[in-house]
DNA sequence: AGGCAAATGGCCTAATAAGGCCGCAAATTA
DNA sequence: TAATTTGCGGCCTTATTAGGCCATTTGCCT
């Protein structure tokens, strides 16, 4: 994986972070307040700025209320 | 998420991966040259020592040949 | 305009993953 | 048995995330 197929790869797992946090209207605080991760660090990880662990996806899936895998559904056409 | 449940999730995915490489008969080098992971390291993500990034997930799928989100999928319940 | 709440960006430290090489012991195959 | 392959463990350095706090700004509502 090239670093600019990793950039992409961020950006699109920060997008479906952010779409799925807003089809559900949920802010920053609410899905922080879920799952123990800082509200500027999910921004952060919206905006594509972080190359996520595994713990962290699983964090945001809690904190969104939904199933980890549905965070990478839809890497599968791309990647 | 507690360290001791950080090391629980390690250990799961770790377990996925291996099952769904011995399924599909393939070897840590045959993976590791379809998608750049060091075959050693893969050795180490399988027995869970690793709370691997985004990316590296997307690779093992690569490696795999299974869609990134089937990587996940046994998370859905306990986590 | 004023007041809130949300989003965002900066900054920091300790921990750890990435990326990679080498070697060995056990298993497999010839 | 000899040869090969495989799994796996050690070791290293650099880069980056986790985890967290604080300040500013943006946007919304009254």
């Amino acid at each position: 994986m090239t670093p600019h197929e990793k950039e992409i790869l961020k950006k699109k797992f920060g997008a479906t972070i952010q779409r799925i946090r807003k089809d559900k209207r949920l802010t920053l605080r609410q899905v922080s307040a879920s799952c123990q991760l800082d509200n500027s660090k999910i921004a952060k990880i919206e905006d594509g700025k972080f190359n996520v662990a595994l713990s962290t996806i699983v964090e945001l899936a809690r904190g969104l209320g939904i199933a980890p895998s549905l965070l990478l559904a839809e890497l599968n056409q791309e990647f």
